[in-house]
RNA sequence: CGAGGCGUGGCUCAGUUUGGUAGAGCGCUGCGUUCGGGACGCAGAGGCCGCAAGUUCGAAUCUUGUCGCCUCGACCA
């Protein structure tokens, strides 16, 4: 099999080692690419494109519950930064300063906005004096700068694109409910169009947003067992609202506070797709965000008829609404088959001569590799319904990888074994002491992943002190 | 920021120990033959050896400094 052997080459296999196999993946599918300056990535078209599915999706979804979108200034003055000390203390050691404009020093620096909880704060402060002002429920599509130490493509970069939501409310009920149901929109995004299972829960407070009253979270389960935080919602209460003095007047001409939220989705999700479905072979985009749904791949392409007939049947699903392309460039069609697995096209038509005498196609699915032969009358909606399958497919095999790395440990001597042995989620009871939490962390470099809406008492105390506990947590080793 | 590894055409690397003025494969360009799982032939292009000082008649090679990248920790979306 010299074949095989030459593709092991060029991508690293995840059995031998998973991290290698990622940055080949974001490498080889072309994704991303260094640049001059560390942690600033160049993304590239496909992997641009595939935010841009990401951003269809998400945009759509937040528009259907009354979401606008907004720009915001990307520089910050450090005195509207300092107003709120617990963002302020938690964002410090990764903020990015400019201390010059032109060729003169600045008379205060400016941040370069890891978050913008101060910047809308400090326009909501004006922007709103009535009750028939509110709700106002604002987003914007931005990069963020956090100076992080140790950098990787998508997972964690210096400069990252996200989209950041930021409401205020009248009620506390009204900001409660629009944290959850931000979640739940991640929540279903990720399972819907991603086709990532996620656990939705609340963090704790040794693991929530600086300056936040509560962050809820969904964690996904990577391909080697470890989890990522794949999107994040705050209810901030009256914090912020206090901080800088948002207002307003309500109907009994009384003034109060406003209750606030807010909740981020990033470039990270890309990665998580890319370690949730990935394999040897590179990428497997879900159906739903892939940029390109079909490749048709023209066999003997030089033999006459051949490429007008992919051609054809390109315009064809075009035209039935698919996202199609043909590769009509001289590569081989090995190479061709080999290169779009790499890239993760979900469905692959093969058409030669062979095929169009008989009026049919080849089908191959990027997900499980098997192949089909497909009357061309029928393609359009063998297509359909394909795409579909694999969508729903996708799913069901990452929600079982999940569930059979989803573990329980009923005490002390069962957790540090699990941890020893396995990597995954491990469910656990846990006291509520953060100098718990801080024990497991150093003992085990684990840390509390959230406590999860579904809560199930696997045991009556902590798995760390022994004391009574109530809560179950999900632990695990993070991204 | 701590530990370790590495910087030589776009990529992977050889050459460094023992200083003498740069190589291979892949990729790229052109032409031709090919095409049902990573095709082949011929002809080409492309590198002040990360950067800066120093030693030397002479530095990819030795010395010092510096910058960057990768892996693992700590920190984070």
């Amino acid at each position: 099999m010299a074949d095989q052997k030459k593709m092991v080459a060029e991508i690293t296999s995840m059995e031998e080692d998973f991290t290698q196999w990622y940055t080949d993946v974001c490498m080889k599918a072309e994704l991303v690419s260094y640049s001059q300056l560390k942690g600033f990535m160049v993304i590239k078209p496909a992997g641009y494109a595939i935010w841009e599915g990401i951003q269809k999706h998400l945009d759509e979804r937040f528009k259907a519950t009354g979401v606008q979108n907004v720009y915001m200034p990307m520089l910050i003055p450090e005195s509207l930064l300092k107003k709120e000390a617990e963002l302020v203390n938690g964002f410090a050691p990764e903020v990015a300063w400019v201390t010059q404009g032109g060729t003169e020093p600045l008379t205060e620096r400016l941040c370069v906005r890891p978050t913008s909880e101060t910047v809308f704060s400090d326009f909501f402060k004006d922007d709103v004096h009535s009750w028939r002002d509110l709700p106002r429920v604002y987003n914007q599509w931005c990069s963020v700068v956090r100076w992080e130490k140790e950098t990787r493509p998508f997972l964690r970069s210096r400069e990252f694109l996200w989209q950041e939501g930021h409401t205020i409310h009248a009620t506390k009920e009204e900001a409660e409910a629009r944290t959850q149901q931000m979640l739940d929109v991640y929540a279903d995004f990720l399972a819907e169009d991603l086709a990532i299972p996620t656990i939705k829960g609340q963090k704790t407070e040794k693991e929530k947003f600086a300056g936040a009253e509560a962050t809820y979270t969904i964690e996904a389960l990577m391909h080697d067992g470890r989890a990522l935080q794949s999107g994040t919602s705050h209810f901030f209460g009256q914090k912020f609202a206090e901080a800088y003095d948002i207002t307003f007047t309500d109907k009994n001409n009384t003034l109060q506070y406003v209750w606030q939220t807010s909740w981020g989705m990033t470039t990270r999700v890309i990665g998580a797709m890319i370690m949730v479905h990935g394999d040897n072979r590179g990428l497997v985009i879900p159906p739903r965000i892939a940029p390109t749904e079909v490749i048709i791949i023209p066999v003997q392409q030089r033999k006459a008829g051949v490429l007008e007939k992919a051609y054809a049947l390109r315009d064809q699903l075009i035209q039935s609404g698919f996202r199609v392309k043909v590769d009509d460039s001289d590569k081989s069609p090995g190479y061709k088959f080999a290169e779009c697995e790499m890239r993760g096209v979900p469905v692959r038509v093969e058409i030669g001569p062979r095929d169009i005498e008989k009026g049919q196609c080849v089908l191959v699915r990027r997900d499980t590799l098997e192949k089909e032969e497909c009357a061309l009358s029928d393609l359009s909606e063998r297509i359909g319904a394909l795409l579909k399958t694999i969508q729903g497919d996708m799913y069901t095999k990452a929600k079982k990888h999940m569930e059979a790395h989803t573990y329980v440990a009923h005490n002390a001597e069962e957790f540090r074994k699990t941890f020893e042995e396995k990597t995954g989620f491990v469910k656990a009871m846990w006291c509520g002491d953060r100098a718990c939490e801080d024990k497991i962390k150093e003992l085990y470099g684990v840390t509390s992943r959230c406590i999860p809406y579904e809560q199930e008492k696997v045991a009556d105390t902590c798995v760390c002190c022994g004391r009574p506990a109530t809560k179950m947590v999900i632990w695990g080793k993070a991204y």
